[in-house]
Parts: C-alpha cells; structure tokens; sequence
DNA sequence: TATAATATATGACACCGTGTCACTTGTCAA
DNA sequence: TTGACAAGTGACACGGTGTCATATATTATA
C-alpha cells in the first residue's frame, strides 16, 4: 500500500502522480516501466516517489486494484440484473469490458497487465472471489448466486463453480488481448465455452 | 533460440551451463535471475553467456520449453492409456506432477515458472495445445481423444474442452505452488473441479 | 508573532545488472 | 607454418533502483 504521506498528498498532485503512473504502465509491462518516466512525466523528484510508494510494485498494484475494484462493484451489480445467474453475468461482464473500455490509456493498462500476469497480477484480477469459500467476500457473491438451478449440493461447490468460471474467463481474456481475434470471435468463443461449462464436457448417462 | 555456438559447445560443456541456469531460475523468479549468478556458477565469463544466447529471456524459454516437451510426451501417453478420456488423463498427470517431481531444483523451477506466469511462460505450459482447432499438433490430440463420451457436436468444441480443461487446470497447479494446500487437499479440490466439468455446472433440465 | 517540531521535497550518489566490444585464445585446413 | 575463422574474455558504458543528507514547507506551541 502507498504511505500515508501520498494520501496526505493534495487532490490534483495526487491525480497528476497517478496519470503519469497509470500513462507509463500503459505503455510498458511492470518489468519494463520505469520509475524515471513516472517522476518525469509527474514532474516531481524522484525521491518524492519514493516518499509515497514503497517502491514500483507498490505503485503499480494500487492502480490495478483501484481499477479492479471499480470492475468488481460493476460485476455484483451485473450479477444481480441477471437475477444470480453466474454464467450469464460474467458473458454480460466479458462482453461490456471489450466493448466500452473507452479511454486507450486504460485498455493498454489492461492488456499489459493481462499478457505479463504475474501470479500477483492474476489474484487481483479474480479478488472478487479471494479466499477459501467461507471468507466474508464469498460470502456476499455466493449469497447473490441463484442455486436453483446450480449443479451443486453446497457452498463448497459453488465456490469452486466460481473458480472455474473465472479461470475459463480470465483465459479468454488473455487470449483477446494477446491474439488477432476480433471482439465478434471473441465473444462467440466466450458464448461456447459457457455453454459447455453449463451443460458439462460429458455426455448425460 | 539459443545461437549455433551454443549448440556446437562440447556436451559436458553445454551441461554445465544448463544445470547454472536451471539452478538460478530455480532460486529466483525470471526477472529477479541474474546472468552474473549463472556465468559464475557456471565458470565462464559474462561474454560467453552472450555467444550462446540472446539474452537472459532466451536461455530461460530454451530451459522452459525443453522440460515442457517432456512433459507433453508424458501426457500423450498418459492419454493413450485412460483411453482418450481427456479429464481422467489430466487429473493423472496432475497427480502425478505433484507428487512424483523428483528434484528440488526442477520443482523450484516450476513453481517460479508457475507464480510468475507471463503470458509467454502459460503459452510454453499450454503449448501442447497451441494455435486454433486445425492445427497440426492439435489433430495429434483430438485424434487420441475419445469422443463418445463428450458432450460435443464437432472437432472444434473438442478443442474449446481441452482449452477450459487446460485453464482450469493450469490454475490448480498455480494455487497449489503459491499456497499452503497440502497434496492431498490440492487433488482432492482438483477431482471435485474436474467431476463439475464433466457433469456441467448447471442442472439438466 | 517567534520559534520549535514535524512533515515533505529534493537530487546527487552508491550500487547493481545488462549488453557490447576490442581484444585474446583456440582450432583447423591449406 | 600460416592464415582464417570460431570461441572466449572481462572491462566498460549505460541505465535503473533505492537511499540519504540536506533544504524547504507546514503546523503546533508559547
């Protein structure tokens, strides 16, 4: 987490620091950004950066859950429009992100993050669903689930449905972003394997 | 690629330098390795390391790659021998890959590969089944795939199961690296994961 | 208001890692 | 023996990180 000193920081020195932040992320992956950009491009000195971050990362994954949490409240609320259907949700969730990230800054953010995923990078993605199934967060999204008509005989399962909706998503995700695949492919592919997901790999005895 | 002079090295040359660089991704992740730890351990001097490969990314996917070739042999067989029945062959390799990696070394190797997933790195881990439906390789396995028993209607959804089987996998063998799940516990939650696949998510209607 | 105490800002610097290059050493064919 | 080419070498330039002594600003206190 930052230091209190950025937080004490005022509101448009702190905006300016972030933009130059999330500018040089955009432009290159966590390995390869540079705290020199950031300080240039902020136009404070470089000790200062370190005043408020810990160092690179710390800077870096506040940005990327500060985005991700945006993301999250977006999906409860996604979630409960599709009156607790999972699969429906997350197709709605996958087909609004590839089609209204609007600002282009925030779409290279996104895919660096997503192409170098750092096991790090990857939890923050699925932090909606953290912790073992009984963690307070579950909690929330499972209770929001509609277990009618979920395959499962407790919550147990159903956090592990979660689990694997999330990898199958996050999958698809890296793909759009690292590959050719337009955003009509790549829906489409999406739709296919939810409704494999849905319906099971196996045939019905 | 390596450069030709690494391959025109004398073999017990050539040894040496692999087992320096296995044992230095092994003791830090890819961007945290350093060439001045494998050329010191390996006794020879900084520009030689430069005459076999391009960089410190080059030498490290050459490592990757070849232990993944491995691996993907191991499973084509382990394939053959469950009949084609693609979840019952993962869910034997990953038993097998969590109690049966022999070196301490390698095991490190693969867990650094593991919680420090660029995109490159699930690629090489992936790769067995790399490019679309029609690709070489991927005839190679939907061909030993037994379709009987999968709920699909073509050889293209043959490819979208093994991709969901593959991720979900994939991040079973992330959360166990990284976490505190003992063997059992992580096969076990493996073989519920996979019994969900099989039947669907959903219930039947 | 004056002064002390504390918080913030700064950039030079030590340190470390990368990739290069001019040079040395080895090999092998003529 | 010699020449040509392949392989080996380590000093070095460059660039990035994190620190620290010092300067400046802000707030508390008398």
């Amino acid at each position: 987490m930052p230091k209190q000193t950025f937080f004490n920081l005022p509101e448009s020195k702190r905006y300016n620091l972030i933009v130059a932040a999330e500018k040089e992320f955009a432009r290159a992956p966590l390995s390869e950004a540079s705290i020199a950009n950031i300080v240039k491009e902020a136009c404070i000195a470089r000790g200062s950066f370190y005043q408020y971050f810990e160092d690179k990362e710390d800077a870096y994954f506040f940005l990327l859950n500060q985005q991700i949490k945006e993301r999250n409240a977006r999906f409860i609320s996604i979630l409960k429009e599709n009156n607790g259907d999972i699969i429906d949700a997350i197709t709605e969730m996958y087909h609004k992100l590839l089609i209204e990230i609007p600002d282009e800054n925030e779409r290279d953010f996104f895919k660096n993050a997503l192409l170098s995923v750092t096991h790090k990078v990857e939890n923050s993605f699925t932090s909606l669903f953290e912790g073992n199934h009984s963690s307070e967060q579950m909690r929330e999204v499972t209770n929001l689930i509609n277990k009618e008509c979920l395959n499962v005989s407790d919550d147990k399962e159903v956090f592990h449905i979660i689990k694997i909706v999330t990898a199958v998503a996050f999958r698809n995700f890296v793909e759009k972003f690292s590959g050719e695949l337009s955003d009509e492919e790549a829906i489409e592919i999406f739709r296919m394997e939810m409704n494999l997901l849905k319906n099971g790999l196996y045939k019905k005895k």
